[in-house]
DNA sequence: AGATTATTGTTTGATATCCAACTAATTCTG
DNA sequence: CAGAATTAGTTGGATATCAAACAATAATCT
C-alpha cells in the first residue's frame, strides 16, 4: 500500500474501531452510548472523581462536548456530578454504583479490541508500528 | 508507549490530521471546506465524472452525507450534478471551471500534509508501518 | 479593598455523520 | 408483459462535535 494513502488508512481504522466498540456495546445490550462515552467512564475506573477540566483533557474533547456526553451519562445513571466545595467553579464527575457495574463489561470489550486489533501481528512488530505512530503523532500536533 | 494504547493513538493522529487540514484550507482562503470536502474533490481531480454511489464509496461515506456534503460543494460553486441519460436514477457529479482551479491548491496541501507526517521517518519505516496498519485494517474490519 | 483578569463550566448555533424511511427508476421473474 | 424485487438518491431525525458567547467564581494587581 502506498505511503500517500497512511491519512486514508487512519481515517479507515478509525472509523473500523469506533463501529467495533458501538457493536460491542449493544451486544452487550449498552446501547446508545458512543465509544466517547466508554472513554470517559474508563477513567473513572481508575480515578474515582475527576473534574469536568480534567476529564475534558483526557478524553480529548471540548469542554462543552464534555458537558454533553456527561450530561446523558448522569441521565442513565451511570455517572453523578457534585460541585468542589473549594472552588464552587468546578464540578466532579464520579461513577454511581448502577456505573460501577460496568467495569467487567468494559474490560471485556477492551480486550476484545485489542485482540482483534493485534491479530496475528507479533510483539516486535506491535513495537515497533506503535513508535512510529507516536512519531507521527508527535510530528502531525 | 503501551500497545494497548493502539486506538487512542488512531484516534488522536487522525483528529490531529483534521485539524491540519482544516487549517490548511483556511490559509489558502478555502474557509468553510471540511477535510471530506477535500476528499470528494480529490477524487474528481483524476476522475472527471462520477457517480454519488462510486463517490460515496470512494470517500467511505454514507450515501446521505455525500448528499449533504456534494450539496455545499454545488452551493459553493465547485462541483454541478447532472442526471445520467441511460439511468434516470443516477446522478453524475463533475468539477466546475471554479472547481478546477482548487486543483494546485489541494495538491499542494496534500504534500505539505505527507511531507508533515513522515518527517525523520525513512523510507523502510514508511513501508512497514503501512503493511501493519492495512493488516490492522482488516483485523478490525 | 476594589477593580481587573483568568478560569470553569454551560448554552447556543453550526456542521458532519449515520440510520431509517421514502421516492423514483430499473431489473428480474413467473 | 405485469408484479415484485432491487437500486440510486434524497429527506428527516438523532447525535457527537466544536467554537463562540456567556455566567459565575476565583485569583491577581494596584
Amino acid at each position: 500500500m502506498d505511503t500517500k494513502e497512511i491519512a486514508a488508512q487512519i481515517s479507515e481504522i478509525r472509523s473500523n474501531i469506533n463501529n467495533f466498540l458501538i457493536r460491542e456495546l449493544k451486544r452487550y445490550t449498552i446501547e446508545g452510548l458512543a465509544p466517547s462515552h466508554g472513554a470517559i467512564l474508563h477513567y473513572l475506573f481508575t480515578n474515582k472523581k475527576m473534574t469536568m477540566k480534567d476529564m475534558a483533557k483526557a478524553v480529548r474533547r471540548d469542554k462543552s462536548t464534555l458537558t454533553a456526553l456527561v450530561c446523558k451519562l448522569v441521565s442513565m445513571g451511570y455517572v453523578q456530578k457534585e460541585t468542589v466545595a473549594d472552588d464552587q467553579r468546578s464540578v466532579t464527575i464520579r461513577l454511581t454504583p448502577e456505573g460501577k457495574k460496568l467495569e467487567p463489561v468494559f474490560r471485556e470489550i477492551s480486550d476484545n479490541l485489542l485482540q482483534t486489533i493485534w491479530r496475528g501481528i507479533d510483539e516486535a512488530e506491535q513495537k515497533e508500528v506503535m513508535r512510529i505512530l507516536q512519531k507521527i503523532g508527535t510530528n502531525v500536533r
